[in-house]
DNA sequence: TATGAATGAGATTTCATTCAT
DNA sequence: CATGAATGAAATCTCATTCAT
């Protein structure tokens, strides 16, 4: 009964508070529907099945934080290598992702945290693939301009992926964006340092 | 074959490859005890449970785990913060730590990325608080000591996943023992360097 | 789009269709409705039911069909038991009874054998039992005038159900009419000789 | 409770039951069991699943009736297109093969009649196509041999068809193996003479 | 003329767990 | 020492059907 509109926005509210209750895996599409006041019937009526309803929740939030990422991530590789973009960029680039993923908290926890089970359980490392698969050539070729340094596989890789749990790290542990943005600051701060300090290092 | 300590080793062994394969959640008791040559039941003689099982598994190698780390943090507030052990003692940790983690690799496996759904579902993080605790009384009284400088909370919480997940992050990707002593090296530089930079800079 | 005419059209079209490619008990309303550009709801707009969809497929071709058999199963009963009709009248019901199936054929497929779980599913016997009407009067009465000669209601019935099911059969196994035309001959010659043979046979 | 052996009978009996009445693809796996006095979960204990349930039921009535066809099914082309072999064997092959369809009545019929929706859904016209192979070869021989003469494909595969549909008729129609045994007599005369008279025929 | 929302009943299947033997 | 039988609860999903609009 009442708006149609209305039992979709249900549907997908009370399935938001099931997923990260549970988990995608464990939740129950009787529960959610149940708790919408429909029945599970109503749920493919409106979604594919389990998956689809679980997209409806993420997947515009998602295809944000990679247009971000894909715009930010366009830059020369010397300059990524040895982060000589000004501070600015680092922080707008912070800010534009943070804004997003607290935009819809709730979506951005499940994608990241609940949806084992799910199409996107691999999401974070799909993120941290994304990065890598970026800054590999890059390495390449500064390690053709700067034959005495090192740059290993390994620790690109491991610093995609410090950098994708930082903002990960940051969502699951400050609810509240505002300090959010204060919070990742210095560890960006962090990153930043021990990358140069590591990058510039004598040949060891 | 009718051993029982052969017996409950199969079910062990088969439960491994399961857990592995399909973690905890969705492994099948059925499937682990077919594979071992016995029945459900047996599961249920050998183990208290499913968690039973799994326990058995991973309880050893992380009580170990945790008696390394247990032994290795008993060092001063001023020095931790400072990182002014020895290089060794760092070293000495990673190894011993390392060692312990490639002793029973499938177990460690289990334990660090597939236990969702198990008892041990939040293992990484009640290693990171275990560190977290040690951390944040010393970061209290170093903050008495140099008023000038700055630790806050949240980098110290950060920190401490940082560096517990640096071990998780290469269990998850080198599986040679050898090759993984050569891989934490620089990781753990960065670390150092990064700390060392953050915690001396001037007030900001 | 919205000429009721051609709406019910695409429906019929559509459900023909699904059904003969899943049988009626497996077809889908929503997809045949979904592939007429239409919903679920339009079909119960147009048709009783799901059966009542099946009717307006099937119902007139096989009223057609009744129809042929009605006429022709009207001679008289020594004739039929010795096939004494001239071949012409033969080839005259084949001839129009393929005529007909071939007419639509879909819907005769349908009807034939894809309508299990449907108010169709046993029409093949149906048609069996009308032959089978027809025959078992005239073999009483035959059988007082030659009371010499055997005829057992299970030949009887057996034959009737030959017949229809060499036309099921061709219409199965040829979709092409003047191919079925020409396949049914022999067929039709085989079953005549069979049965003279049988009915002039002396009493064992 | 009480024998297991027992359960699984009870479960096989009652399978039978819904098989028959409903058939396979409507059969319900919640009745079945509840009428056993188990639960669903009992089926998937002693059986696969529903497809395995059948299986259980007619799996070896069915590899019977192959293993009496495989039997019977080689003797010499000529014979066979000339029906020269003795009477006796066409009696022993119908005495071996209704011997067989009716020592579990209830089974054949379910195979042969209700089966759709599952594995065994096609099982008539693969018993017609085991012929239809065997005949195929000997037809040609046959052409080579006696070149006058006519054997089409369509006509040996309608055959193929008459006779496996002879049986299959038998026994919908009558349930009791002795009828059984006395009916099919005349017609299996009935095809042998059909047949003769078909294939004996001057060119046309 | 049809839609779109929703129901409600049912389907098969999977599972950890129990317990008498 | 372990089996084998069985439970019971829950899971996702599919469907024909209804009806207000």
């Amino acid at each position: 009964m009442s708006n149609p509109n209305e039992s979709r926005a249900r549907l997908i509210a009370c399935a938001k508070k099931e997923f990260k209750e549970k988990g995608f895996a464990k939740a129950s599409l009787r529960k959610i529907s149940a708790d919408a006041g429909l029945t599970t019937g109503a749920v493919y009526f409106f979604f594919q099945d389990k998956n689809g309803l679980l997209s409806a929740i993420v997947e515009e939030p998602l295809e944000c934080i990679l247009a971000i990422l894909r715009t930010h991530l366009t830059v020369e590789p010397e300059a990524v290598m040895q982060y000589e973009q000004q501070d600015g960029d680092h922080d707008a680039l912070a800010a534009a992702l943070i804004g997003e993923m607290y935009r819809d908290y709730d979506a951005m926890m499940i994608l990241l945290h609940h949806a084992q089970g799910s199409a996107y359980e691999n999401i974070v490392d799909r993120l941290i693939s994304l990065l890598d698969d970026y800054y590999q050539p890059m390495a390449a070729q500064y390690a053709v301009r700067f034959p005495g340094r090192h740059v290993n596989q390994y620790m690109l890789h491991w610093f995609s992926h410090m950098q994708i749990n930082a903002f990960v790290h940051l969502l699951e542990h400050e609810p509240d964006k505002d300090q959010a943005l204060k919070k990742i600051k210095p560890v960006l701060d962090f990153m930043v340092k021990g990358w140069m300090a590591y990058i510039l290092e004598d040949d060891l």
